[in-house]
DNA sequence: CGGGTCATTGACGTATGTCAAAGGCCGTGG
DNA sequence: CCACGGCCTTTGACATACGTCAATGACCCG
């Protein structure tokens, strides 16, 4: 839970109180393996989950049973979080074998009726997380499959590299090309294809589930990445971005 | 205001100082012709603003000047509601001749401070519209043309029709077929191709800006369109449902 | 040992993009 | 008031990025 809320704290500014609610929360720790559907498509959802180990997909579906990944979460993410404000949710599954923190809506409503400021944070990070949805839409929209699938790779390496799970030249992402595709809006055969002649152009290498960038700069410049949407070090920009925050 | 405060009391209770403050709030009504930025993409949002009349539209753009519209707000919606919490915010652009009421974050903020209901009732909205966004990426993902073009359609028709701005068989989108095009990540020539290929199907009518649906349930299966995600009479469920609300 | 997922590659099909041209409509300026 | 230019729609011929189908082998977990 640390992990969560120092993520928060990032971007939120939180009280003591505040933050010892959180750490205090009830909540009970799952193990998912590769596959398996956490909350099922169409199902109510009564939970968030904290994400502490592997990789967890938010996913859409069409009757022909393909699937469009519409968020991926790594430890330290909190997911269904929207759910807490709206009924409707959406379906999440395991990518990759992993550990979660299960939370109930209702002891997470009893911290936000307690400490508004968790509201605030909460809010907070619904709004990052369109922001990543906005910059997926216009990736899969306008651009070929060599530049999504660069844009894509450089999100998750800054985000790793925040989340202090590896550095954006070279960390891990549990997703098969399966995974990949269904992230870009492609077949996986096709991301094997443009996986390759990244390769061949020696802007990432990847060795089984750990991806290297030697060449940051030119992937960025494929994949038009530009990381304002992701709110990086938003702490230190406090001071001049002044962001709503309760009396 | 009146028709956007009703919107919110749709979805969220607000006592009556919150619902009177936020008629009184500030602001100023300007007159947008079709094609011109409201906010500029990089822009940093410093309002947000209210719909009264006409379409405008949220989007992002790729370096060679395609534009990938990532929402469409119709009299009565709220736009750049995230900048209130996030400091990047998103471009819009009027997509016809529109008039907005536009109303500055920190006259906006002050409201948030006295009224924590209103907190949760732009929460949610947020949220609302985070699921139109994730809905729109199965869409371009994984459907084929007509059946994107066919889920927009119903969208807007069901949009429209609880704005009381028409009804789901009879209402008018002002969008030209370049726009349509650019929500859907379609190039205006197929849009118009795709367009055609329904109203031979007699699923659509477009007469000018004009649309009529007169098989609603054949364009809803053809776009496998369920409009749970659009929260259609929530306040009915309320009894129901229950989302959070301070106590 | 055996079934499943995963990566890889080839041949081929197709949905959609690109380029080009024409006419209608409308707002604008002369 | 008229004429001009621009936006919008429509259609055709052609190009291509990506999907589909298929087969192979490696690896892993049970």
């Amino acid at each position: 839970m640390q992990q969560f809320v120092d993520r928060l704290l990032e971007r939120s500014s939180l009280d003591r109180a505040a933050t010892d609610a959180l750490l205090a929360v009830p909540g009970r720790c799952l193990q998912i393996r590769a596959h398996v559907d956490i909350v099922a498509p169409g199902e109510a959802p009564t939970a968030a989950f904290l994400v502490l180990d592997g990789l967890v997909g938010r996913f859409g579906q069409v009757v022909d049973g393909r699937r469009q990944i519409t968020g991926l979460h790594i430890p330290g993410d909190m997911c269904n979080l929207p759910a807490l404000v709206v009924p409707s949710g959406s379906a999440y599954q395991a990518l990759a074998a992993s550990t979660i923190f299960r939370i109930a809506n209702r002891d997470l409503s009893v911290l936000l009726r307690d400490h508004p400021l968790i509201g605030v944070a909460f809010w907070r990070a619904c709004a990052v997380e369109a922001s990543i949805l906005a910059q997926w839409l216009v990736n899969i929209g306008r651009r070929n499959a060599q530049s999504r699938l660069a844009h894509l790779l450089c999100e998750m390496a800054v985000r790793m590299e925040e989340a202090k799970l590896g550095t954006r030249g070279a960390f891990t992402l549990d997703a098969s090309q399966n995974a990949l595709g269904d992230a870009l809006g492609l077949t996986a055969v096709h991301v094997n294809r443009t996986l390759r002649a990244l390769r061949e152009q020696g802007l990432v290498a990847i060795d089984g589930r750990s991806v290297h960038i030697p060449n940051w700069a030119g992937l960025a410049t494929l994949g038009e990445f530009d990381e304002t949407y992701l709110l990086p070090g938003m702490r230190a920009n406090a001071a001049i971005e002044r962001p709503w925050v309760p009396a």
